[in-house]
DNA sequence: TTGTATGCGTTATCAC
DNA sequence: GTGATAACGCATACAA
């Protein structure tokens, strides 16, 4: 079944064969050989070698798309645009998942680029930790010295092409609706302290309420995984300290899902007893009751741009596309 | 970067080279040349081409997985345990889409032989459609002639191993939990005719609710697609009729979402005006209130056993794994 | 337009 | 234990 069996069997030199079945750029070949090929191959059931012509070609069709977790709604949305712009371009995604360690996110790199994938989305958080970031820059520069292109969704704090996700905005948008809803008296469950993204959402929060005059107290940020366990034990830590806010802001829609299920181990109501936020706009929670108030990133959209820049010709320097989110009120946050 | 240079630089053969970096079966290196390649590799900062070695070693490291849309979480949840396994077997995942059109899944098998992958896992549901079950029976068949293998997960109608889901245990074991909270008057969102796990769903709960001597009529079960639209849709067909039955039994989590959504566009109470279950367990809406009955499948476990059942040694009849469901009896479904 | 020959980067089979 | 060298399956520069 390999293209020779197929040439042999037309009668025709293993160029001709090749010319047949993969279209040469400016070779044609006369159409009854073309038709005697196409027969043969069919026949023998031929299928091409991807291996084999991504030796010959000098490059794959293949784009890699590094997650931490595909399971996490946030991921699997970027994920599922990453898939559909990636079938547009005639390319086969590669999925590598970190399971949560960031640290592996170099590794993974270097993996995407021995199978020499033709282009890599990132799209896992950044955190600040130079070491892990030093180790990840490395391991790009050094894809992208043999021919690879990377976009990052995220910080642009790489050097390479980036969708950057305003989230400074969306958070001091959410807390000047919040406070227009009459709240004052906040908590925030923060997330993970090195958390880049994590900290943009949470000092905007704040800033903004500060200005307006209602500002959040320091015992009142809570540091956790930026995951639903986190926002299980941030929760949990807050309740501990007794006296409720009358509004909890979780950084991601995923911790405030743990919150939502610490509270209720308590015996806390949302949003009769407390209020709460999220950020993201998980599709899967757009139906649940009570609403869940948050900020709308559009991710199926983040994924199909990543993946554009990452495949769009190489710039010399760093390309940023800002996406812009959207506050959601619902019924999460009635108002006082 | 390639080989031959390391080999050069590091003053030995090609041959000696491969063996220092990659090992060999039963040759072996004297250690002193083996550092040197070692040295002259990381100096270099040579890595090895994937696509080099899979046509040399005639395999590769590549695992397929097949889905009808990443976002959708059922399938995010399986592919994480698809992606763990795979880690754990030193294997990529290169994630293939059908977005939502069964059709597409033969053709995406093929291009998963061309890439020659090692496995592939097929988590997407089965239609009672024989002209598209006969065409991925037979690109599986040609996929399998070359060596591959495969691991389905669903119906056990294709031929191969098989991770099979007692979805008719689940449905039957909830009629009967629920018909043990009082419910008598029953309502199906039953998802497509032809969708097998749907109707499997759809008759073990009808099947059973009959026995217990409160059937379902014809005209309470409402077919739709099997996602969150085809759960809206069904749900207003289902309102329009007038009269609200007791409980809704949506054959998935998702579409049961759906409802939801429908139901509070119609000022329709969940669980205050009609009772609602689901199947799957979809984890982020575990903590959703209120908290959503349903019967529990170990996606994560699915996605894992399916790796490895694809990854064992080829047998010459169809392996069957069933999958136990649990029934998981929440808020809304309080009882009467 | 068609065919021949070479190379892509590795592994594996031989001799040494 | 080491080193030439022939595969692997295909694309393409070159010759015809």
């Amino acid at each position: 079944m390999t293209l020779s069996d197929v040439a042999r069997e037309a009668g025709v030199s293993l160029a001709t064969a090749s010319r047949a079945i993969n279209g040469s750029a400016n070779r044609t070949v006369r159409a009854d050989l073309r038709d005697r090929v196409l027969a043969a191959a069919a026949q023998l059931r031929y299928t091409p070698d991807a291996n084999a012509q991504a030796m010959a070609r000098g490059r794959t069709t293949s784009l890699g798309l590094v997650v931490h977790d595909i399971a996490d709604p946030y991921f699997s949305s970027i994920a599922a645009g990453v898939a559909r712009a990636a079938d547009r371009a005639g390319l086969q995604v590669t999925l590598a998942s970190t399971q949560h360690d960031p640290s592996r996110e170099s590794g993974l790199v270097d993996l995407l680029k021995r199978q020499r994938a033709r282009a890599i989305v990132i799209a896992g958080g950044r955190l600040d930790d130079e070491a892990t970031n030093d180790e990840l820059r490395a391991a790009l520069a050094d894809y992208r010295s043999v021919g690879g292109s990377v976009a990052l969704i995220g910080q642009p704090i790489l050097g390479v092409d980036s969708i950057v996700v305003d989230n400074a905005q969306g958070a001091g948008d959410l807390a000047k609706a919040l406070h227009g809803r009459g709240y004052r008296r906040f908590a925030i469950l923060a997330g993970p302290a090195d958390h880049l993204t994590a900290c943009e959402r949470r000092d905007a929060f704040r800033g903004a309420l500060a200005e307006l005059g209602s500002p959040v107290p320091d015992d009142a940020v809570i540091t956790s995984t930026f995951t639903h366990e986190g926002g299980e034990d941030a929760m949990r830590a807050l309740l501990r300290r007794g006296e409720l806010p009358e509004l909890v802001f979780a950084v991601n829609d995923v911790m405030a899902l743990g919150a939502l299920a610490a509270g209720r181990e308590a015996g806390i109501r949302v949003p009769q007893d407390v209020a709460l936020a999220g950020f993201d706009d998980i599709s899967t929670l757009r139906d649940v009751v009570p609403a869940l108030t948050t900020v709308r990133i559009p991710l199926v959209d983040v994924g199909i741009a990543a993946t554009e820049l990452a495949l769009a010709d190489a710039s010399d320097e760093p390309r940023l596309t800002h996406v812009p989110t959207q506050v959601v009120l619902r019924d999460s946050t009635p108002g006082l």
